[in-house]
DNA sequence: TTGTATGCGTTATCAT
DNA sequence: ATGATAACGCATACAA
């Protein structure tokens, strides 16, 4: 029971191991006698037998896997992300194998060498920062890859994203429509696209109403709650005209923000009007219910996943998709005070 | 450069491919001249050549990989365990290949199927349920197997988890420390080791004091804020006598269950003390700050992750492993009002 | 329809 | 210290 191998099984129903092969394949069982094939399958079960996917890998040139890269588990929007790649995947008849980088390019050197000697049918990236261009155009040349959730403009990898900069213009149409007139975005690392996106848009948006907007810079790698809390004890202290609304590049700057604003005596929105980005499933849950919009992670994941896996075929394989960001507006945002 | 083999190397430094492959090896390279190993060496970079660790695995009988299995890969306390198996294992030079069951037993058995054919080194699973043991029995049989998190009791599959019984219980007597006489609790589901123990801690302690505790269970499969919303809507109507003070089975549960108390006018602590479990990162940054019991993820997924991967050696390889629990007091909890 | 033979890329054994 | 060779388990081209 230990090692049952295709011999094993071949022997036991008196076939050659091609044969036993065959039946056993799910393309190739029609050219067999419908007869050998049930005992071929009679075997197999009675022994117990498996396929060893790395000796099929090994002979066939696929292995059946895809590497997913993401930048860090804990943050609750790849949540989404990955089960839409995991369902494709599975779909398919494949099986993800999940890594993070927490947006380290030297672990993202590293994830990638390791996946490239398992040779992978494709790689799935969430964690493309500006740095890694030239290291993720050598991994593209090698094996199909695919960025999800971040572009990387000008490294003609093929990427499924949603339209960062419209998210951010939302964002700011919303504030505006309220009647803010000086508002400031926390800003995630502005060496990952998304984050660079957002920021034009909701910028763009607000100097063109003739509004201002203050740009505070988070000091964080990570764009965590944390981030968010050290940045906002900035913003209050140093703005000498404070804005009235406050547009966080995702959830989790935002609900580290909405605390420091708490303890600075700041209810929201009726003190300061706030928006997050993601609409990571707490956001609803939290008090107040965050204002935010809507990345459509689960679609991400599963466009990426069918796009890595279709190899070549008569899909373009290059160039970028971009599906359309969605505003949830809740109860964090409001008029601003008098 | 699209696939480099060991015999190109070989071809190329003029030696054979065993050579090559002593040369490349980290642990045979002793044994080749210094001379020949370096040319080798160099051949290999010149051609960018990767080891096909599918056929290394195929010839050594061992993959490298290690299958972990999670319930809900969006449940935040699944990170810090993540993270550990993952630095545990890339320590040994193994790479970890994560899944997902959301909760659901035929899920678990295909993934371990499909694990199982990719002759993984071992299993890390966090998702059993009480159901799972006879899957769980034949699993462990074939490859080595560990629990994390979550015990099977009876299984007799290792396990490296906390003391469910023990954080139960020091919910309970911080809540009767505050003065607490009439409690309830969001229960998970009780086929799940980790909550039955958090139940019975938590119950056992409170009735030895002569206080009162209401048992209250979750409808849903997934113990998420939805789930805790849906509960608490209950305890309110049906209670008569309500309680001053509960304890949810997790910090999702515990926030779903404080936008429905907030909703019902019953502000945290002065109407309602209320402590969670896990002490996820975002328990710290809701308002009130949640009271919870810390679940020690990175050391529980650190030490799953180095218990399957030592085979046999002195280790024990049975029995299990409890870290301790330990109370975070936030701001969720206090006297009960007068 | 089935069997024979070969090779995928690597490593271990045995000679040399 | 190095080379020749076999074998890991499977899938396929080809022959029968």
């Amino acid at each position: 029971m230990a090692n049952v191998t295709l011999k094993d099984v071949a022997e036991r129903a008196g076939v050659d191991v091609s044969t036993a092969s065959r039946a056993l394949s799910p393309e190739k069982n029609s050219v067999v006698a419908p007869a050998t094939r049930r005992s071929v399958i009679e075997a197999a079960q009675a022994l117990g037998y498996r396929t060893n996917l790395q000796a099929s890998a090994l002979r066939r040139g696929r292995t059946g896997i895809v590497g997913v890269i993401v930048a860090d588990i804990s943050n609750p929007f790849i949540g989404p992300v990955i089960r839409g790649v995991a369902h494709a995947l599975g779909g398919r008849g494949l099986l993800p194998i999940m890594t993070e980088t927490r947006d380290s390019s030297d672990e993202l050197a590293q994830i990638c060498e390791k996946l490239l000697a398992q040779r992978v049918d494709g790689i799935i990236i969430t964690a493309a920062r500006y740095g890694d261009r030239s290291l993720l155009r050598r991994v593209a040349s090698e094996v199909p890859t695919v960025l999800a959730v971040r572009e990387l403009p000008g490294s003609g990898i093929p990427s499924i994203s949603h339209d960062d900069v419209t998210g951010g213009r939302l964002a700011a149409e919303h504030l505006l429509s309220l009647g803010h007139r000086r508002v400031a975005q926390l800003m995630g690392p502005q060496d990952i696209w998304s984050f660079e996106g957002r920021a034009h848009g909701f910028r763009d948006a607000i100097i063109a109403a003739g509004a201002t907007c203050t740009d505070i810079r988070t000091l964080s790698r990570l764009p965590t709650a944390q981030a968010g809390r050290e940045v906002v004890d900035d913003l209050l202290a140093r703005v000498e005209d404070p804005p009235t609304a406050i547009f966080a590049h995702n959830d989790s700057i935002a609900i580290g923000a909405l605390g420091v604003l708490r303890e600075h005596g700041l209810e929201c929105p009726d003190d300061m009007s706030l928006i997050g980005y993601n609409d990571v499933p707490l956001t609803a849950h939290i008090h107040p219910a965050l204002t935010t919009i809507r990345l459509p992670g689960y679609e991400l994941g599963r466009l990426a996943a069918e796009l890595v896996t279709s190899d070549g075929d008569a899909e373009p394989r290059s160039g970028k998709v971009q599906l359309a960001p969605e505003i949830v507006v809740r109860a964090s945002t409001g008029r601003p005070p008098p």
